[in-house]
DNA sequence: CTGAAAGCGCTAACAC
DNA sequence: GTGTTAGCGCTTTCAG
């Protein structure tokens, strides 16, 4: 047979499931000699409360989703962390979720909450287009990170990408680079935080005088060291002449180094490269990256406070958070 | 008013609740006619079933749990991702959670097996000892993964540590070092991966004639580039002499490369290191980082297929799956 | 092929 | 302080 109930427990103790419930929940009020007979009989038959039919009961579940691509993307693990951080301390569950990027798993990620199943739902789209958003977003406790559409409608929490990268292309600039390549361009689809990013960098590109070429974006097909290394080693192949590197993120930074290091090119005296996410591994990596630090704490916080507020029941349009970040300099752009 | 419910669909379709469940749920038969009636039904009114109030009905979730410390910690990030990829082809959702390593964490994750939330559970225990998995562990699906403390009655993967620390300490032998130091003792506590891995290595050195030392242990107070390269810097500092380094993993053998190079030690020529996990950017590192490949999709693979097998009801003692780790041999212990 | 009624285990109002 | 009674939204016998 299964496990013990809780009118299981209330018979053996000799009492109501409601003051058992009492017991278990800390709520109402009971008697010290009753308590005790209570939490005897819990101890003696192994009860535990099921989650589930105290969900259908009460409404609410006291869980939060979080839903990104991928944890093996470095960059979303830290988020998935610091939010798990900070919900903790709120006495909230979070529940990481990958969606694997595609379409389908980012719409079911929006139907979970409404199938009850958790309060709320921080995330991540990278797939998903404002129709699908629009069509969803009416109505329950949802936050969305990232550069990707976002219905007035919804909360959203971003960093300013276009200003960061026209701050870190010009840091470049001012290391004594000429010729920038920007690192990172998809070739087929293009994301929005890409898209961003290519813009500050074309526009400093301007700012400083220098005409933005074709030649100078360099493609790749995802986003890992494999392809920044394939990436780099091509163009280096192919004649492309830089002098530095703006990589849309660090780990095609890191594949980007290692390509350089095998070419017999010196970062950052030939080649000064620059990164993006401040990933724990970028100062070690050799020279130390150079990176763009997006305010991850920050993002967590933010996107956890607005998140909880809804729950709550606050109503009003959406909200839209843009966060700061920052370049942090390194060894891997630091040119005489 | 809420969301609509299933009897508020039977009502505006007018049938019953069950013939819209079995619509919704493609069980039992339904008339052509009908079935249209009741899904324009639910098209017109948005309705989603309530996950919480089937799982109560049902009994399962159609979703596990996998639970590791961190998903920071790429080498989690992996499994998780793995098993998650597994599991969708099975379609089970997978709901990952993070412990952050402690122990109150880690034994709310037995229970919640208990409360109703999921299916079962894949876990890596990290704090947990015997005695509180012994206690816990009878029936109910559980896998466990790492090289910690397994009672006999539940399944456990993993992988032979001792066997492939061995022959990384060897492999560095045979590359020409003779004086190797074991990077990644805990000063405080001491993990069972870590023990295992030591003994492993100490066994390699025994049997190359070379005798374990203290100094040559060296010790670090989290699993990090940082701890590997502060260790390592000290350990420099401090005038210990070593011409290899096998390191507890890939995250503290990048800190040490980071160290090395800072102290202007050529790898692998000066000094060679060896990491394990094969991380993503292990072949990215400079120079290219050897490292213990354990085999993670079997593992992944492994560890659904008796967790599933043990939620369809299959009864029997645990069974200990051991699996291989081979060496990834790279430039950074290629000497001449 | 479809309908009615009885729970799944818990909480929330109310009584006592 | 403690017990009683309804549901929460769904699935499941079991009839029709």
């Amino acid at each position: 047979m299964g496990r013990p109930t809780l009118s299981d427990v209330a018979a053996q103790a000799g009492v109501s499931m409601k003051t058992v419930s009492n017991v278990v929940n800390g709520t109402g009020s009971v008697g010290p000699a009753t308590r005790q007979k209570v939490q005897t009989a819990i101890g003696a038959m192994g009860y535990r409360p099921n989650a589930s039919a105290r969900r259908l009961a009460t409404g609410h579940t006291g869980t939060i989703a979080v839903a990104v691509s991928s944890v093996t993307v470095p960059y979303f693990a830290e988020i998935c962390n610091l939010l798990d951080n900070a919900a903790r301390k709120s006495g909230i569950r979070v529940a990481i979720e990958q969606t694997q990027g595609d379409l389908e798993s980012e719409l079911a990620i929006l139907e979970e909450r409404e199938r009850g199943l958790v309060d709320g739902v921080i995330f991540h789209p990278v797939s998903l287009g404002p129709d699908d958003l629009a069509h969803q977003a009416p109505g329950f406790p949802l936050v969305l990170l990232g550069e990707g559409p976002a219905p007035a409608s919804v909360d959203h929490v971003m960093i300013d990408n276009i200003a960061a990268a026209r701050e870190v292309t010009s840091h470049l600039f001012r290391s004594g680079c000429r010729r920038i390549a920007f690192l990172g361009t998809e070739r087929d689809i293009s994301t929005y935080t890409t898209t961003q990013r290519l813009v500050g960098y074309e526009e400093a590109l301007r700012a400083h005088g220098s005409a933005p070429s074709a030649e100078l974006r360099i493609g790749v097909d995802q986003y890992s060291p494999d392809e920044g290394h394939r990436a780099i080693s091509e163009a280096i192949a192919d004649g492309v002449e830089f002098d530095g590197i703006v990589a849309r993120d660090d780990t095609l930074a890191l594949g980007a180094l290692h390509a350089l290091h095998n070419a017999g090119l010196s970062v950052p005296r030939d080649v000064a490269v620059a990164g993006w996410d401040d990933l724990f591994i970028a100062r070690h990596l050799w020279p130390p990256l150079t990176t763009v630090t997006p305010a991850k704490p920050a993002i967590a916080e933010t996107a956890l406070r607005l998140l909880i507020e809804r729950i709550r029941g606050f109503e009003c349009p959406g909200r839209h958070e843009t966060l700061a970040a920052e370049i942090t300099p390194r060894s891997s752009t630091a040119r005489g």
